[in-house]
DNA sequence: AGTTGTGTTGAAGA
DNA sequence: ATCTTCAACACAAC
């Protein structure tokens, strides 16, 4: 659910709250969260170090830290990271939220403020790197070019879509290796406003289409930060917040009700076993 | 009360 | 290679 506009607008708030804050400690009540190291060793690794920067790749955050390492934080379906200090801890009733009560993590921080990372399906995942390999890292871990990238044009999209020309394009927008940042919401969102059938093949698209796609997904992504992220249910920001984008939605989770354009009924079917849902009359 | 589905993704099997 | 199925886990809805 935290797809790539939900991950933008926690990154950014992160910039906002912990940019040169320092971590003091870390708690885990599920540490086989952290990957390729021990509890104890994670814990030594980024003790009194400084948070230098929260950057964000396709739905992937990753805190620099200093000392060379990097902290890789993955929200998968559940994960939430919520900033607490002396007076939200308090005063933010957000917090009390049922979705937001599944703290598994907390990284201490300088001035009693804490980062706290609320997972309740206990999917998301942490990996420790060094921040030179960043790059290889991404490569290894086979992360696409950001969605949302100055990177990411036409003439790239152009060029992925051929070399997948076999592939559904409702398949393809939803793979993070080839473009990374779109999941199982904004990918219906897309397609509905550029008015292409989901089940289209890559090689049939024409060049106006690839283009409407193109330009659809920067539309809609924009629009999506700009609202802070969809919370269809579980998705909430740092402050444990919902987004706003849920009322802009067009067609996802809408199904058997009426397609805003054209008041035909909304399709749901299954891609590759996630649903996915269309207008049959809006989209060729 | 048991079954089914859920926004993610990596691994295993065909 | 590439596609399908399953598994990680907890909960809501049926």
């Amino acid at each position: 659910m935290p797809e790539l506009p939900e991950v933008e607008t926690i990154v950014s708030d992160l910039n906002k709250k912990i940019k040169n804050a320092t971590i003091t400690n870390f708690w885990s009540d599920f540490s086989s969260a952290i990957k390729g190291v021990t509890l104890a060793k994670f814990k030594q690794a980024i003790k009194n170090k400084k948070i230098l920067l929260a950057q964000r790749v396709g739905k992937n955050i990753f805190l620099h830290l200093s000392g060379g390492k990097t902290l890789h934080i993955h929200l998968r379906m559940t994960g939430h990271l919520l900033f607490k200090n002396n007076l939200s801890k308090k005063n933010n009733k957000n917090f009390q939220d049922k979705v937001n009560q599944y703290i598994h993590h907390i990284w201490y921080l300088s001035e009693n403020k804490t980062l706290e990372f609320s997972d309740l399906r206990k999917f998301a995942t942490i990996h420790l790197l060094e921040t030179i390999t960043l790059k290889k890292y991404l490569a290894e871990k086979k992360i696409g070019v950001d969605a949302m990238s100055a990177e990411f044009t036409l003439a790239k999209f152009t060029k992925l879509l051929i070399e997948k020309p076999q592939m559904l394009i409702g398949i393809l927008l939803l793979d993070q290796s080839i473009i990374s940042g779109i999941g199982n919401i904004y990918r219906s969102e897309i397609l509905f406003s550029a008015g292409v059938l989901p089940e289209r093949k890559v090689l049939s698209l024409t060049k106006v289409e690839q283009k409407k796609i193109f330009q659809a997904t920067r539309k809609i992504l924009q629009l999506a930060i700009k609202l802070r992220g969809t919370s269809d249910s579980d998705y909430r920001d740092t402050s444990g917040a919902s987004g706003n984008f849920q009322k802009m939605l067009q067609v996802y989770r809408r199904d058997k009700t009426a397609c805003p354009n054209c008041q035909k009924i909304i399709l749901r079917k299954k891609l590759a076993q996630r649903s996915i849902f269309y207008c049959v009359n809006c989209q060729k």
